[in-house]
DNA sequence: TTGAAAGCGCTAACAT
DNA sequence: ATGTTAGCGCTTTCAA
């Protein structure tokens, strides 16, 4: 393991100064092509590969995006990542994954060390749609949130609102007394889709009735307690609708633990469900299009990183209605 | 957003020298108490957090371990992820978590971007088991393989020829004609998990039938297809056996195509499948105890950055028969 | 125990 | 067009 070559190696055995070989490899200013070539066979010849911090420290910009999202293991934000990543890699830039696990604590230490790490840029699905950039001292760093808004920053979300009108409406053709199970109500994506819920039963002049409505966190373990906790009820509902993709799964095993046949209550989800778990097509589903909504973030925050200065910008991506229960 | 406040900042206002708020800081010498308070109020009053950058730069090593996984929606190794996270960061460490997509090109530039980045470590499940530290320069850079081999670096696996074995038995328990579906042959854990399939069919003195294997891709599609080919066999197979969860969502995802009742054949999956996709538990699969893996794995690479020195040394981890086809 | 000063490897003025 | 040089913010000798 030979000790790592330096900018300096290259110069010394290219014949040139420090400055000629920076150049060369920011292909920023005019070189003589000739010397292009010397510097480029040195590099190679060294086996030269930069030093990132250095250069971080100089030009105050690690070529690092974080992305901090509340659950790795839900589909839809491993969907989001991978379209950020394929940006940003193709942009030469590497990408942090953070997972906040849906808790504010862990998200404030992953920012903190964002920031100590000087990346160049942030995508954030943030635990409280309350967060505003400022307060945790962004420092300048470019920050897009995705999925869930927070102030004063470019952002892309769903659709909220229009998809739970949707996945609600289709259930309440079949059923009147319709339940929902949202994720928290601090996070965007909570709130607006109990709106959504909502406005569907208003407008088919049926009352919202909160015992029918559970707020849980997102979680399979959420859902199944939630579900239970309906189950439980005088009156029965006649159709779950869960707030996301987890939930729904937690709902369906509280569902068919205490039914006999668990396709008396139907179930709906705003976030698709995996083929295994679903294969009959029965649950109400939306198509969101989280490798999108990724690569529209990862856009975003590159333009941002470039220098762009223009106000916050929102995009609002639409659902569409997926399965069709028979 | 004021400008960041520098170590030399903090000096000032303390009315010490940087060196002495350096040692307060990585509290290595003894610092006078009454010094130490003054730096520590100036630290907190003006806000102060250490550029990372330039601490890296400096003892040449990035508070950051990279990991790097063929796949980030397996749920095998998100958990294995959270294992070596919660350890890691413990310990001040940012994690970078890096998705090969089964892909030696993305590997490797992977790997490159992460020297560059001068990360104190590496935790990876590589995608050839061919690979070697040497091959890619790690420059001295810690690196432990988890799930997957590797030469000349501390391991963390599966006993993989055992769990096959166990597997594969039970469902020779109840069939004759068992099939297998392997990841790639390249992986230790597609080579040995085959092994360990050839081995319990010898056990029972079944030959091996070169037209009951077939080499997928560990991908969901890679089982379906697979799956089908075995299905076309002119003599069916009456079990599968899948290397893992996501070959085996897409084996089910097969045979209900082709059988009108699915539970003809038996299923297994190296690993556990989760409950909606397997509500009645019929599949036969192991416990794998992915975030333990993690941890070990997290635990042999913190012991290599503090300077430990020795051979390398190799973890198998057991894994044991979760449920029972009925 | 504390401070002064020399870099870590790179980029960006400023000269030439 | 190329080279010289001064830092980026920190840690770490070396002196005091």
């Amino acid at each position: 393991m030979a000790a790592r070559a330096k900018l300096s190696d290259v110069a010394r055995l290219a014949g040139v100064s420090t400055a000629t070989v920076s150049r060369v490899l920011n292909d920023n200013d005019r070189v003589a092509p000739e010397l292009v070539e010397r510097v480029l066979k040195a590099k190679a010849e060294l086996g030269y590969r930069y030093n990132s911090l250095a250069r971080g420290l100089r030009t105050r910009a690690n070529a690092v995006v974080g992305v901090v999202i509340p659950d790795v293991t839900n589909p839809f934000f491993t969907d989001l990542v991978r379209g950020i990543e394929d940006l940003v890699r193709e942009n030469g830039y590497l990408l942090v994954l953070c997972n906040t696990d849906e808790t504010a604590a862990k998200e404030e230490a992953y920012l903190e060390l964002l920031v100590d790490q000087q990346v160049a840029g942030l995508v954030i699905a943030p635990v409280r749609s309350t967060i505003e950039a400022a307060s945790f001292d962004l420092a300048g760093i470019p920050v897009v949130a995705v999925d869930r808004t927070m102030n004063g920053v470019d952002t892309v979300t769903l659709d909220n609102v229009r998809g739970a009108i949707a996945v609600t409406s289709r259930l309440l053709e079949s059923a009147r007394r319709v339940a929902t199970i949202t994720g928290p109500l601090v996070t965007t994506t909570g709130s607006e889709r109990l709106v959504g819920y909502r406005r569907a039963l208003s407008d088919v002049g049926i009352d919202f009735e909160p015992e029918l409505f559970v707020e849980a966190d997102y979680s399979e373990s959420g859902g199944y307690a939630a579900a239970h906790r309906l189950l439980a009820l005088e009156e029965r509902p006649e159709a779950i609708f869960c707030g996301n993709h987890a939930m729904a799964l937690g709902a369906m095993r509280a569902i068919s633990e205490v039914l006999d046949d668990p396709s008396e209550i139907a179930l709906a989800s705003f976030e698709p469900l995996p083929w295994a778990a679903d294969p009959g097509g029965r649950v109400v589903t939306l198509a969101v299009p989280s490798y999108e909504l990724g690569q529209r973030a990862a856009q975003m925050l590159l333009e941002r990183i470039r220098g762009f200065e223009g106000p916050a910008r929102s995009i609002v991506v639409q659902t569409e209605l997926l399965r069709t229960p028979r």
